[in-house]
DNA sequence: CGCAGTGTTGAGACGCTTCAACTCACGTGG
DNA sequence: CCACGTGAGTTGAAGCGTCTCAACACTGCG
């Protein structure tokens, strides 16, 4: 199954939904820490929608009625300005929640980089239940503030490294998120194509293209294939992501 | 009296510390929507701490004991890059909270901009209140949400705007923060300086000045004196802001 | 094989930064 | 009262890093 790439203005493409009352809380049993009373009651509001790569999650600037928790696959979640440059803000994986934001509108954009699984929630019957328990909430606090966190570790990035730096501070927040990789050390899975990490961090595909060029050129890094990255000197790659060369 | 601007590495400067029983509960007011239950609560773990202009609340790296409302005044929050380089993430207001993140470390500087009054909470009593009260959990989760919204923004501003762009966009959200103003139509006080400016936008003092000279010419904006600017066409720096010229 | 999508590489252009000189406002002390 | 010093802001000229535009290479697929 492969959904189109753009669609005219104001047309969504309908992703496949299913409705699944288990799904609510199978989603949120990736977060831990939740009672097994309020998944069922979460379970509930839940739909499950399956994303092909490319398709569109949310719009900015369309109304706003849901809220999303992804289940299997990854999003990117992307601003844009008129003329259609894009600011990839982040990526989103398994557990994670999208839309808490409130507001009657969506604030960003969001696509599926793979085929891609979510829980979709009715927006009020979810905060309804949210305010009714506070472990949930308190869950939620607990993972918007992490987040925020690293939003500001992006706005270092965005504002104050040079090229080079980026890609390292990229490279190294990397593993941490494929739940399914092999784990040889010191190996990276690029699961983004040029485009897109260029789009997070600033740059041009160019410019990215170039800077992992200058990286194999210096032994910091080889790549075995195009997605396919292994940190040869994982202090150099250290030293750069924080400014220090 | 005024505070040491720049002090050895290491060395934080005291400020001045007051017991308040009621300070948490003013602190909080501002925000709404608390029971007077937990306001009473919150006071009885809260210190005032008054600040000069540039005194040092929290230094990025360091033991993270308090959580912080800030009652009057002004902060920035900042990171820094060992050879000097700064990102502002943002400036905090009266009824903001700062240190929310979990963790053992600030990843964070703060510093006042001008005569501040924050209250202190330590963060063990601090939580377990709040995991025991479900409208402040609720609250903060809404602030939160609302920062990192804002914190997607600056990332589009940093990430892909141009110098012009960034200012526009800097000068259409500022007016709503400060409290004491006037409020004359098109007018806005800059209460930090160039540098501050400079910093929270990803340039150099240098282009911001420029930039402002050039909206000057455009008939943009005027500035009547160096901190104080009005908006003479909003139209135009919306426009800008938006990225449509 | 040919095509489309993706990635790489090169040359030149552009925007912001860097470095430096200068102006301005303000406060201090002779 | 004015010379002086200081910190902030402005302006100019040159430099540098990234972007833009263009050509080329690689990969997978019909």
């Amino acid at each position: 199954m492969l959904a189109p790439r753009s669609l005219p203005h104001g047309c969504v493409d309908r992703p496949e939904v299913n409705d699944c009352d288990s799904c609510g809380a199978r989603a949120l049993s990736v977060c831990g820490s939740v009672a097994d009373r309020d998944l069922e009651r979460l379970g509930g509001l839940a739909e499950v929608v399956k994303l092909a790569a490319g398709a569109v999650l949310t719009r900015e600037g369309e109304p706003a009625p849901h809220v999303f928790n992804i289940t299997s696959g990854s999003l990117r979640v992307y601003k844009l300005l008129p003329d259609g440059r894009r600011q990839i803000t982040g990526f989103l994986f398994a557990g994670d929640f999208l839309g808490l934001a409130i507001g009657e509108f969506y604030v960003f954009s969001a696509e599926a980089i793979e085929p891609t699984t979510v829980c979709r929630f009715r927006k009020g019957p979810f905060r309804a239940l949210v305010e009714s328990s506070q472990p949930l909430e308190h869950m939620l606090l607990h993972r918007t503030s992490h987040e925020l966190a690293a939003a500001q570790n992006q706005m270092l990035l965005l504002g104050r490294k040079t090229a080079i730096e980026r890609l390292a501070s990229f490279l190294l927040d990397l593993p941490g998120h494929d739940p399914a990789r092999p784990t040889a050390p010191g190996h990276v899975r690029l699961p983004m194509k040029r485009g897109e990490i260029a789009d997070y961090l600033g740059l041009t595909i160019e410019t990215v293209s170039r800077v992992l060029t200058r990286m194999k050129a210096k032994g910091i890094i080889s790549m075995p294939s195009q997605s396919d990255l292994i940190v040869e000197r994982p202090d150099l790659l250290r030293a750069h992501a924080g400014g220090e060369i």
